[in-house]
DNA sequence: GGTACGATTGGACGATCGTCCAAGTCATGC
DNA sequence: GCATGACTTGGACGATCGTCCAATCGTACC
């Protein structure tokens, strides 16, 4: 009972229809159906928003920020090079049925048609995007490319390789990130041979 | 009129759904709208295919083929910094309205609740991955990473960056992408006198 | 007490959905 | 001629959709 008027309504809904779009999709999210989820009778979806469509953007970008800062806030502690090899435990043990993944690619579909909603998406990359360049920037020595374009570039890997694993299940996402280090340039505490990081070592390739 | 008896109706209505999913997004193809636009009854549907949804993945992985076929198939003839900077301009002439990267944003949150459609992914993702990586293996010297991981990394790239541009109309897709250059290894003018080499098709890939 | 107003309730409306089906069309074999 | 079978046609069915709205509830204020 406590836990029925604990959130009000609004928020009820915003997190029903959230968890809707990541269970079962974008287009499984409809007027009743959140509004039963929600434990809220239907007409509070149009009373409360302008439209279930309104309501479901709302939804999936406050999400999308919450997992951004679950994913992307623990990486203002590490180096550049933690960041990127980081990426690959966040992607490995992720998934098809990480929340971030499955946010994405069902909003993409809807961005890809929405301006104002491609607005809000470049905001959250852009800031994806410079948060990784700030990092890298303070590498020592300095990388081999333009931090900036580092960033971009493991931006991009997070997203592809994301896309990549809800096709292919067995893919070493850490072994395929490891490239991205060495546009870094050296080690900074030049550890020479400290490691026998020169030969490809063990785990080889999959497939 | 001739042109409505050209082609037969399975044909037509797969051509249909695909434009329908390109243009308008999945959600919106229906059985009267599909039937509709391509010029049948709508009761043709569920004569000729189980049901829309089955129609509509049928015809998105033809279309998906026919995409990929389009974008990789020059590809046999250039090096593998031909392939990565052709990237750029494949990527940045493209932008949200390319049909390969419609096709793959609007699929995908399918693929993600469907292992049928998500090992048919795997195929095609498969046959692009090992098309780059025997591309880079010809590369002379070997590249500074295995070959394996450099073209798993471009392939992320490619649908990374597809997915960036979605969001960041301004990004210089090409500028990015020409670190993953310098994971080849220094230039080398000479061209490599082994190219008819056989690349494995999308067929053949086992299961 | 009464009054006002935002929040809530549940049903009504027309539109569209996927699927099914009886009838119609047409080429082919006897 | 006519039976056969594949193909086509257009409508019918129930379910679900988004949206709207009159009625009701709850609380704050006079």
């Amino acid at each position: 009972m406590g836990e029925r008027t604990s959130s009000s309504a609004p928020d009820r809904l915003l997190d029903a229809a959230a968890a809707l779009v990541v269970e079962d999709g974008w287009g499984e999210v409809s007027t009743r159906r959140v509004a039963d989820r929600a434990g809220v009778p239907p007409g509070l979806v149009h009373y409360h928003f302008d439209s279930v469509d309104h309501l479901t953007r709302q939804a999936v970008l406050r999400a999308l920020r919450a997992e951004i800062d679950r994913v992307v806030g623990p990486m203002q502690e590490l180096t550049p090079r933690q960041i990127i090899a980081g990426a690959g435990d966040v992607l490995g043990t992720a998934g098809p049925s990480d929340p971030l993944t499955l946010l994405l690619v069902e909003a993409l579909p809807v961005a890809a048609r929405d301006p104002d909603l491609r607005a809000e998406f470049a905001d959250v990359l852009t800031w994806f995007r410079d948060l990784l360049a700030h990092r890298i920037r303070s590498c020592h020595p300095a990388p081999a490319a333009p931090p900036e374009v580092i960033a971009q570039l493991v931006a991009a890997a997070f997203d592809g390789l994301g896309m990549h694993l809800l096709a292919l299940p067995d893919l070493d996402v850490g072994a395929h990130l490891h490239p991205l280090v060495e546009l870094l340039g050296p080690e900074r505490e030049d550890v020479s041979h400290d490691r026998s990081d020169d030969v490809p070592g063990p785990e080889e390739v999959p497939r």
